[in-house]
DNA sequence: CTCTTACATATGAACGATCAAATGGGTAGA
DNA sequence: TCTACCCATTTGATCGTTCATATGTAAGAG
C-alpha cells in the first residue's frame, strides 16, 4: 500500500461515506444512520461511526447529498448596486444579518448582482431551473413589482423585507418596518426635548415609502397639538435636495426647530441648510434623519435617526423561508416590526425655557 | 393522460433530461452530448433537440451535474462586518463587480460573514469538505494572515485581492493595487495645481498599506523637489483622528496647502479642521483621500479622491481563480494594478498666485 | 423449547446528470 | 456485391448520498 498524501498540485481528496463505512467497520448506511437518524444505533456503534468520521474529517458531500434530497440548503440574495446616495443604504447590513441567520439555521446565501426587476426575474428563473436554490429573499418591494406574482405562480418559496404595495398582489409572506410609527416615536422623542414646530422632509407623494413615514409625523402632530400648516416639504432623495427643502423651511416666517426627515440623506442636506444659516444643529435646531445608515455617523454633529431592527428581520426571514421550503403548503405569514430611536448630537440637547 | 400542471402549493416540477430525451424522440445521453458536445450531432438532431429543450424550458440540474463533474461553479467569499469607519469601504462595491464577473463566466457566489481569520478558516473548511465551492476570493490581505497557508496546504484554489506581507508565505496569486502610485499621482496632481507644501496624514508606521502609500508621497516630493520635514503625521484609521492629525500640520509654523491622506476617513476629517479653522477646502487648502469610498461623494465639498479599478481587479480575480479551478498544477499570476486620481472640489480650484 | 416482537444493521434502488465505450446505419472503395 | 470505415447515436457504469425495505439476532412471552 503506498502512501495516499495528496500529490503537490493536487487537490486532497475527500473521504466518502464508504470509506468512514469501511473504518469504522459497518456498511455505509448505518454511516448515514449515525449522522441522520442517531437513535437507530446502538450506543457503542454511534460512539464508533462517529469517531471514525471525526478520524478521517469525513463531510457528507453536498452535492450527492442535493441530489438525493432535491434540496440544496442556498438561498438566493439579489444585492442591489447601491447608486447615488447609496451611502445612505442599509443593503450591507442587512446582507450581514442574512448570512449571519442563515448560517445559524445550517443555509447558506447565494448572492447575485442584478440590473432590474426583469433582469433579477431572469436569475430567478435560471437559478430555480438548474435547481441552485431553495428559495429567495427579496427586499425593496414597490408599487409595480412583478417579482412576487411571478414566483408565486412558479410556487417558488420566498420571503419578502418589505410590504406589498399593490392591493391586486397576491398573498406571500413579508416582513416590514413601520414607518409611521418610526416618525411618530421621532415627534414624541423631540416633543420631550420642548420642540413645538416639527417639520417633515419627505418624498414625493405617491411614494409608499415616504407616505407611510409621513403618516407617523401626521398621527403625532395630531396626538400632541402641534402645527402642520406649512410644515411639510417634498422632494426626490438626496442631499442637496435635502439642503434645498430645509432651506425652504427655515427661511419661513415661522421657521421649526426641528426637523423629521425621511432618510439619512435627507437629514444630512438639512443640516448643511441650518449650518449655512449660522444655526448649530443639535442647540438651534433639530434634525432625525431615518435607517440610521452608516452615514448617521460620520456627519458633524452625529445624526439621531430611526434604526430598523435588521438583524431580527433577517432572522424571521430565514425562519420563515425555511418553514416554506419545508412545507409549500404553508400559509402566508406577515409581520411588522418597530424602528428605535437612536439619539445622537443633532437633537441632544433639550431646549429647556 | 392527465394534465400534468402543477398542484397548487406544489412546487413545478423541474423536467429531466429524459424527459427532454423522449420528447424529441433521442436517448437521453443526446440530449446531453447536444448541450455540453453540440459538434457531435448531426445539425438536425442538434436543432430537434434544442427546440425541446427550448419548449420544455429545460435546465441541467445543477446538483446531478455538481455530483458527476465534482465541481459546483461556486465561489465562496467573506463579506466582513464593515464596523467604525466602515463607510469608508469598498467591500461593497468589490462585492458587486464579484458577482458580475462571476456570472460572466458562469459562476456562483457563496457570501458567508465570520468574526475573525481563524472563524473564516472554519469556513473555508467547513465549505469545502462539504464540497460546496470550488475556491475562494480573499480580501484584506495582513502580515499575520493564516489564510493563504491554510489554503496552499489543502491545495483549494484561491486567488487574493490584496498582497501578501509575509516574506515567508508560500507562493500564490494574488492581485493589488499599487498605493505607493496612487500617492504618486495624487502628489503630482496637486503639483499641478500649484501646490508645493503638501502634508500627509497617514496611518502608523508598520502598516503594510500605510506604508505603501506612504512610499509614493515620498517619491513624489523627492521628485518633484517639495519639503518633506514635519510634513508626515500619523495616526490610527479615523474621522476623528484625522481631524487631530490635520490640525497638527495647519497650525504648524509652516503649514502646508495641500493634504494627501492615507484614506477617506482621514480626509473627511482633515476637511473639518481646516473648516473649524475658517479654511474654505479647495481653494485655501487642498485635500486629496483614498479608496474614492462613498463617502467621498457626500461630503461637502465633495472629496478628491484614489479609485481603485475594483471591476477590473474582480474580473482578473475570477479569471485566475477559474484557471486555477480548472488546472490546479496552474503556477500562481501576481498583479499589480494603478488607481487613478478622480478630481473633485476638494481639490478642484488651481491657486494661481 | 418454540414463536413472536423489537431492535440493530444491511441491501437495493433511486436522485439526474456525464464519461467511456459499444452499437448501428450509411457511404465509399475495391 | 462485399468489406471497411466513419459518423451519429445509444448503452452501461458511475458520482455519493438518502429513502424504503429486507435481513438477522437477541430477548421475552407462551
Amino acid at each position: 500500500m503506498t502512501s495516499e498524501l495528496p500529490a503537490s498540485g493536487e487537490q486532497a481528496v475527500r473521504p466518502t461515506i464508504k470509506a468512514v463505512a469501511r473504518h469504522a467497520e459497518v456498511s455505509y448506511q448505518t454511516v448515514s444512520n449515525a449522522l441522520n437518524a442517531p437513535d437507530r444505533l446502538k450506543p457503542a456503534t454511534l460512539a464508533r461511526v462517529l469517531k471514525s468520521v471525526e478520524e478521517l474529517g469525513y463531510q457528507p458531500s453536498q452535492a450527492a447529498r442535493n441530489l438525493r434530497t432535491q434540496r440544496t440548503r442556498l438561498i438566493g440574495f439579489r444585492f442591489e448596486q447601491t447608486a447615488g446616495a447609496g451611502i445612505a443604504s442599509i443593503e450591507d447590513r442587512f446582507l450581514h444579518a442574512v448570512c449571519a441567520a442563515a448560517r445559524d439555521r445550517g443555509y447558506g446565501v447565494i448572492v447575485f448582482s442584478a440590473e432590474d426587476d426583469d433582469d433579477e426575474i431572469a436569475m430567478y428563473s435560471d437559478l430555480t431551473r438548474r435547481g441552485a436554490v431553495d428559495g429567495f429573499i427579496l427586499m425593496n418591494s414597490h408599487r409595480v413589482d412583478p417579482r412576487p406574482a411571478w414566483l408565486i405562480e412558479r410556487c417558488i418559496p420566498f420571503v419578502c423585507f418589505g410590504r406589498p404595495w399593490q392591493r391586486t398582489s397576491r398573498v406571500h409572506s413579508w416582513l416590514d418596518v413601520d414607518g409611521g410609527s418610526g416618525t411618530y416615536l421621532a415627534v414624541r422623542h423631540l416633543v420631550e426635548g420642548r420642540h413645538r414646530r416639527i417639520g417633515f422632509i419627505g418624498w414625493p407623494e405617491g411614494s409608499e415609502v415616504g407616505d407611510d413615514r409621513h403618516s407617523g409625523w401626521l398621527a403625532a402632530t395630531t396626538e400632541f397639538g402641534l402645527p402642520k400648516r406649512g410644515l411639510t416639504v417634498r422632494g426626490l432623495d438626496g442631499i442637496a435636495v435635502g439642503t434645498q427643502l430645509a432651506e425652504q423651511l427655515l427661511s419661513s416666517a415661522k421657521p421649526p426647530s426641528a426637523l423629521v426627515c425621511v432618510s439619512d440623506a435627507m437629514a444630512v442636506g438639512a443640516m448643511h441648510a441650518a449650518q449655512q444659516r449660522g444655526l448649530v444643529v443639535g442647540r438651534d435646531v433639530a434634525v432625525v434623519g431615518f435607517d440610521d445608515s452608516p452615514l448617521a455617523t460620520v456627519v458633524k454633529p452625529t445624526l439621531t435617526s430611526l434604526r430598523q431592527p435588521l438583524e431580527s428581520i433577517a432572522q424571521k426571514c430565514i425562519d420563515l423561508l425555511v418553514g416554506h421550503i419545508d412545507d409549500p403548503a404553508k400559509r402566508a405569514v406577515t409581520s411588522v416590526m418597530e424602528p428605535t430611536v437612536i439619539v445622537r448630537e443633532s437633537s441632544a440637547v433639550i431646549t429647556d425655557d
